[in-house]
DNA sequence: CGGCGTCGGAAACGATTGGAAACAATTCCG
DNA sequence: CGGAATTGTTTCCAATCGTTTCCGACGCCG
């Protein structure tokens, strides 16, 4: 049902990052954490996340610019940490829009709190990013986000599953990229590969009968031998002429 | 545009309410005080609120069960207020959906940024503040909050059922989002869902089938498999014209 | 060049999920 | 009180999706 949530942990100071990763994770959340804000770039890129938890002092570019470069990007909520009471106004005065803030140190059950207040009001699951624009195009192919169809290069309408729109969706947020099936399986439900598990490999052959010219020699996803796969046309945002 | 918020404080302590009264009118707030449920119900007839403050610890019917009660009839932003930091693990418990919490004692700079974050969470996000106008209008369709009804887009009237109404509202309120059945049901009816209930199914099936062109392939409502439901238009506020 | 192990594609199968229809309970209204 | 409208429940069925199995493709090694 509502799958568990996935949280981004941005923390420098390795026994805060551990002591509050455990305890998340003995709450039922999926925590990943990171240390600055190059890894969080690494992560964001690999993974989906309900909500970040952002340390306002971080080496290298800081909690405030980081802020401010995921608010510009979207609407992830997040919650920053800072060690000073007497930062927070200055963070408010900034205006960068956090969605909580929280002073260290803090009681971890506070900082659970916080998270649960965040994503209940956050509402849903944050829908398969239907972001400025719900249309999309790539190699002549159009994808309605919105109403989640499809339609090929004659415009005419190509029927697919719930499932196969989803992986379609997470390959057009990162195209031309390498994603294993485990990122793939995190993108498009939010869990972990059981071993052995093919369910990705089938939907996309799946895809692949429905949208591949010839699916043994497919065009646009490819097959990363042991790696995984890679969608690689190029995602154009003003939807293509349809004629 | 921006009128400045009018917010509503529910505080049986006469000493905090003046405080926090006179401190946010110094912050350009629009503040009416009230000291009970019934006070409150009265203030809400004759005034428009953008927010309630909201004290838990009340004489007479308590601010939980007040909070309910506003969810159950709209989406007005709500913060409550608690006097001891356990209880909140507690109102979390009951998930009665405040918007955010605060444990008295309190410094008045933070109910005012936590004021300022809702606000601007409840204006900025896609989700307009129904309150606001009576009718709003999507892909066509108006559907007049007031006297809940609902015209297509030719500016026929279409005759909904009150449950078809009320599950039409809690969609427009949170657009573009997949609403768990249990969320839904939460949002119309204030109460979860029992197991294998299908009530939520049956209505949106009844919905899909006075409002969608083909209601086995859905525009508007779409089937999120294992999620439950997505309402895809954009909500407008300003109304089409009726023609 | 050929054998072997690994990897991925395809097809078949079975479990889960949601749509639809029929029915029962409840509410509404006079 | 009675009938109609409304709403929830149950049941059946089709679509969907994950799993499993088999087999071919590929690369590595001698």
């Amino acid at each position: 049902m509502t799958r568990t949530p996935h949280i981004l942990i941005v923390e420098d100071d390795r026994e805060i990052a551990t002591l509050v990763s455990r305890f998340l994770r003995n709450n039922d959340f999926r925590i990943k954490a990171v240390a600055n804000g190059r890894e969080m770039d690494v992560a964001l890129q690999d993974g989906r996340f309900d909500l970040i938890v952002l340390d306002l002092m971080l080496p290298g570019e800081d909690g405030l610019s980081l802020c401010r470069r995921l608010r510009s990007n979207g609407s992830i909520p997040i919650i920053m940490l800072t060690a000073k009471a007497e930062e927070i106004d200055r963070i408010l005065g900034l205006e960068m829009g956090a969605d909580d803030y929280l002073v260290k140190p803090f009681n971890p059950r506070e900082l659970l709190a916080r998270i649960r207040a965040v994503l209940r009001r956050a509402g849903g699951t944050p829908a398969p990013d239907v972001g400025e624009s719900s249309v999309l195009s790539f190699s002549g192919w159009r994808l309605d986000k919105a109403v989640r169809r499809l339609f090929n290069p004659q415009g005419e309408r190509v029927v697919l599953t719930g499932a196969e729109i989803d992986l379609l969706l997470a390959f057009c947020e990162r195209p031309r990229r390498v994603l294993s099936r485990d990122q793939l399986l995190d993108l498009t439900q939010g869990r972990a590969a059981a071993p052995f598990e093919r369910s990705i490999d089938v939907l996309v052959s799946r895809l692949r009968q429905k949208m591949e010219r010839n699916p043994r020699e497919p065009e646009l996803i490819q097959t990363i031998r042991s790696g995984g796969y890679m969608f690689s046309p190029e995602i154009e945002l003003s939807p293509g002429n349809p004629g």
